[in-house]
DNA sequence: TATGAATGAGCGTTCATTCAT
DNA sequence: CATGAATGAACGCTCATTCAT
C-alpha cells in the first residue's frame, strides 16, 4: 500500500502498472492478488484511507456559547486540515490530479466526496447568515467557491518545487482572509 | 473531431479508444490515420482550439481614463468567458477533467495554461493594489484563490444534470461578488 | 519506374512504401496503381529489366577456329558483365541484396536465374575440360564456386564507401586469375 | 525458439508474424512476449546463437613447427565449418537468405560478420604469401572470393531438395581445391 | 487519364488477471 | 501464504489496395 501511495501519487493511476507495483514491493505478481482484488480495489482503498483520515480532521465549527470564537476556530480547522494534507502528500497529490476518468464508479464516489464537503460548507454559511455574519447569498454557489479556491491552494502546495517548504498556515491564512473579506479595500 | 469531442468528453482520454472514436463517427480506421497523427494529436488539436477560442475571449480590463468602470468590465469579461466554455461544453469538460496523467508533454501544456492565466490574474491584482482598490494581499496565492473558485464555479456548471439550464450569468456574477467582497456581511 | 529503382535500391522492398514511391515520384496514389498492378507487380518489372539487359551482356565464349584466344574473350565478358552491374548499379544492389523472402515466387525467380547462370558455366566447365584447359571436377560445384565469388566480388563493389571509384577492371581480373588458378603459387 | 527458427528459416523475419509463431508454438500472446522482448529481439538471440556456435567452430591454421600440415588443417576445418552449418541448418539459412533490410541495426551486424570473416582469410593469405605458399594477390579480393565462394556452396547444400544428403564433405574439398587451385589444369 | 479519400486486414505490443504449484 | 508462468483481449497504428469522381 505504502508502495502504490507513492507510485500513483508520482506517475497516476493509468501510468502505474501491476508490474511497477509489485516490484516496487518486492512481492510476486500473485500476492498482489492475494491482497487486492484488482487494481482499481487498491486505488480504491487507499483513497477510502484519506477519506476517513480527512474525515476526522474536520469539525465543525462550535458557534455555542463558550467556544472560541469561530475565527479563531477556522484558523485552526484549516490549519489541521492543510497539515493532514501535507502530511498524506502522496494520496492527496492523488485525489486532486486523477480527479476524473478511472472509471464511472470512482467519478460517483470523488462527486459524492465533494459533495459532502460542499454540504458542510452550506450549512456553515447559512449559519453564519442567519447569525448575521455572512452577507447573504447563494450558499451552494459560495460554497463551491470556497471549495474551488481551496482546493486549489492545496494543488498549489504540491505543485512548488520544494512542497516540504511551502508555508501551509500562511496559504491557509491567505485562504481564510480571500474566502472572508474578497480582494476590495 | 466533432466525434471525438462528445466521447473524451463523455469517456475520458483513456476511456476513449481508437475504435469508439471510428465507430462513432462511421469512418474506417485508416480514414481516422488520414487526418490525424495519432490519437494523443486529436486530442491536443481538440484543446488547442479551445485556448484559442478562449484566449480571444479573455480581455484585459481598461484603466485609461474615458473606459467603462472596471467592475462592469469585469462582469463583462467573466461572463464572455463563461459562455465561451458553455458554448464549447465538451472541450470544456475535457479541460477540466482530463486533469492531467495523460503524459508529461500535456501535464506541461496544462500547466502552462494555467499558469497564464494565473499570470494574468496577479498583474490585475497588483493593479487593483497600486490603485488602492485591492487590499494588500500575496498576490500570487489570491490569484490561485479566484482561479480555483473560478474552476469550480465553471466545473459546477457542467456538473449539474441540465447544464443547459444554468444561469451562467448568476454564477459569474456570485463569483465576482465573492472574489471581490468574500463572505463577510 | 526511375523513382521505384533508387528507393527500392536504397530501402529495400519492405523499407519502401507505395507512399515513398508515389511522392518521390509526384503522382497521385491511383496514378502508381493505373500504371502497376501492384507493389510485388513494379518490384518484378524491375528485376525483369535487369535480367534481360544482363541476358544481352552475357556472351558465349566462341572456341571455334579463328576465334580470339578464350582467356581474352572470357576478360571481355567479365568486364562487360561488370560494367552493366555497374552502370545498373541500383538494380543490381536490390538483386543482390534483396536475395530472397519477398515471397515464394520470387523466390523461385531468382533460383531460376542463378541456376541458368550456373547451368552457362557449368557447360562452360564441361567444354573446357573436353579440351584440356580446364581440370577435371565436379562442374556443378565449380559453377557455383565462381557465381559466389563472383556475386561477392560484384556485391563488394558496391558495398565500397565510393563505388564509382572501384576499378571494375581490376576486381574483374582478379576474380579471372582466381578462378582460373587459385591462390597457389 | 526452437519454432521461431524452423519458422524464420522457412518464411524469413518479415514473413513471419507474432501469430504465426505463437500458434506454432502452442502459446499465448503474451507468453511470447514473456520471453522475448520483440521480434527483432528473438530473431536477433537466435543469430547470435549462430554466430558464437561458428565462432567456436573457426580455428586458425597452425603453422608453427610441428603441426600438422597446413592443408590438412584447412580441410578438417572447412569440415568443421560445413558441419556445424548443416547442422544448425534453419539458422545459418536465415543468416544466408536475410542477407539485409531487416533494419539499420542487423545490417551492420550482418557486414561485422562477413567482415570479421574477410579479416581472417585476408590474414591468411597474407601469411601465405609471405611463407611463399601463396601467389601475390591483392588479398583483399582474394577472401572476398573465397567468402562468396565459400557462401554460395553452403548456400547450394541447403537449396538442394534433400538437404540431409550432401556430401558436405565433398562439397567442402571442391572448395577447398577451387580455392586453391583454380580450374585450370 | 489522373486523382486522392477511403478502406480494413493485419501488425507488433501491453498489461490486468488467473491458477497450478 | 506465496509464487510467477501463462493468458488473451484490447490497444494504437500501418499500408497495400480500391474506386467514385
Amino acid at each position: 500500500m505504502e508502495v502504490a501511495r507513492q507510485l500513483f501519487s508520482q506517475k497516476g493511476y493509468h501510468g502505474t502498472s501491476i508490474d511497477d507495483l509489485i516490484e516496487a514491493a518486492s512481492i510476486a505478481r500473485g500476492t498482489f492478488y492475494l491482497y487486492f482484488e484488482s487494481k482499481r480495489a487498491i486505488f480504491d482503498e487507499l483513497l477510502n484511507e484519506l477519506f476517513i483520515t480527512l474525515a476526522a480532521t474536520v469539525r465543525r465549527i462550535d458557534v455555542g456559547p463558550g467556544a472560541k470564537p469561530p475565527l479563531e476556530q477556522l484558523n485552526v480547522t484549516v490549519d489541521l486540515i492543510f497539515n493532514t494534507l501535507m502530511e498524506n502528500r502522496a494520496l492527496a497529490r492523488i485525489l486532486l490530479r486523477e480527479a476524473v476518468g478511472i472509471d464511472a464508479d470512482f467519478d460517483r464516489k470523488l462527486l459524492d466526496f465533494y459533495g459532502r464537503i460542499e454540504a458542510l460548507l452550506m450549512s456553515a454559511i447559512e449559519t453564519g447568515t442567519e447569525m448575521g455574519l455572512v452577507r447573504t447569498c447563494d450558499a451552494k454557489l459560495a460554497a463551491r467557491c470556497i471549495l474551488g479556491a481551496a482546493k486549489e491552494m492545496v494543488t498549489y502546495s504540491f505543485v512548488e518545487n520544494d512542497p516540504s517548504r511551502v508555508d501551509t498556515q500562511k496559504v491557509g491564512h491567505e485562504l481564510i482572509a480571500f474566502t472572508l473579506q474578497g480582494l476590495f479595500t
